[in-house]
DNA sequence: TGTAATCTTGACCAAGCGGTCAATTTTTGA
DNA sequence: TCAAAAATTGACCGCTTGGTCAAGATTACA
């Protein structure tokens, strides 16, 4: 117990402290790429520059390994949503929440993809941090409620209307191999995010029907 | 090359038609569960009722099975696309497109789910496959194109816009376990599907802004 | 009915995998 | 400086997996 607590609230040493980071970053590479299944510990020790039974001195398995990134990843891939303001303007919070998501898919599309790679398989080590997701989304469709009852904004189901953002968004990220063979070579430089953008900033402002000025 | 030919065009006893049928209906099972690298042979062929080197009799490899259910599929996934019409009227003809890839989200889920595990490990099986899709979109943005140019579509990237149709579909086959969790079981029944259509009927005509009336 | 073609499977193989262990090297700190 | 602690790894183990093979069961058809 008390090593457990130390070692998870305070690494002991310099030299664990960096191997464990280099192994978790070799793993997102790894995982993001080729599913828990379709990764290997070797493949892993490799790209982080160390043996198997290396690796394993700092994780006690390839599981472990894996927790560890999808707690981080979940917490951070949530960020966003936590900043939504219910005391800020309805339609700017959006934009600026949908702003922040597609930055991430950017940024970050790694962890998007690890994280999609579990939820596609049935979340089957994840069952538990979904019961955090959902008390944060209901707390968020509650503060949308209110926008809508104000008449601030149109009424539409606010789970859904989450569940669009994140699809749209995290699409560029998880499904990129098929948005850049559908761009094609030309348009497959980082202008896309910014397309995106205005797209996604038409979508959900206006939709698509003619501007009727 | 004869015989190849003839096993491709024509089965050639009432048994192999079958026994493949079989065999493909269980690969769908199981590899929309967990992936290809996460699915055995041994695990198919049990689905399917039959020991393991009797699907080899009827398949080569693992991968030969995976890659004739990526090709039925891509095919049929691509049928509502194809039906979207350049005669028709823009708006009523983006709407019943979404509901089309919405049925489909509904009543083929484990179809959309293989083919999302297959985009998401960078596609490796099917860079060919992707030019076939790329040439259908190019062809179905130009017909967006005309009706934007026509004054009556809002101008939006059509890419794009195919790009979000597609997201957010899918996405409720695709993240089913999120979509459920975050729902809640009370709403997990069929009704959300309709929910989902209600919501991305209002979004994708007159986006999230208030009704001006 | 009989026989050739088709179908089926238990037993097997080699490779790959997650994880262990004992032995060695490196680092730490008094 | 030097011994204890930490870090590192080659060799290994048992299990799973994709795929083969030979031998037997079933079916088709003249």
């Amino acid at each position: 117990m008390d090593t457990a607590r130390a070692s998870q609230t305070k690494r002991r040493t310099r030299i664990q402290q960096e191997k464990e980071e280099a192994i978790l970053e070799a793993a997102l590479e790894v995982f993001s790429k080729h599913g828990f299944r379709g990764s290997t510990i070797d493949q892993i020790a490799e790209e982080a520059g160390m043996s198997k039974p290396n690796l394993l001195y700092y994780f006690p398995a390839k599981e472990a390994v894996h927790r560890v990134l999808i707690d981080r990843i979940l917490d951070t891939w949530l960020d966003p949503l936590r900043e939504l303001d219910a005391a800020g303007d309805p339609l700017p919070e959006i934009q600026s929440y949908i702003r922040r998501k597609l930055e991430m898919a950017r940024d970050y599309p790694r962890e998007s993809r690890l994280f999609a790679n579990e939820i596609l398989q049935g979340a089957p080590r994840i069952s538990e941090e979904l019961n955090n997701l959902k008390k944060l989304v209901d707390e968020k469709a509650a503060v949308i409620n209110t926008w809508i009852k104000a008449g601030k904004l149109a009424k539409v189901d606010p789970y859904h209307m989450i569940f669009a953002i994140w699809a749209t968004t995290q699409h560029y990220a998880d499904f990129d191999v098929q948005v850049r063979a559908v761009l094609g070579k030309e348009r497959s430089g980082d202008g896309r995010f910014e397309d995106a953008a205005r797209f996604l900033d038409q979508l959900f402002v206006h939709g698509l029907k003619p501007d009727a000025g």
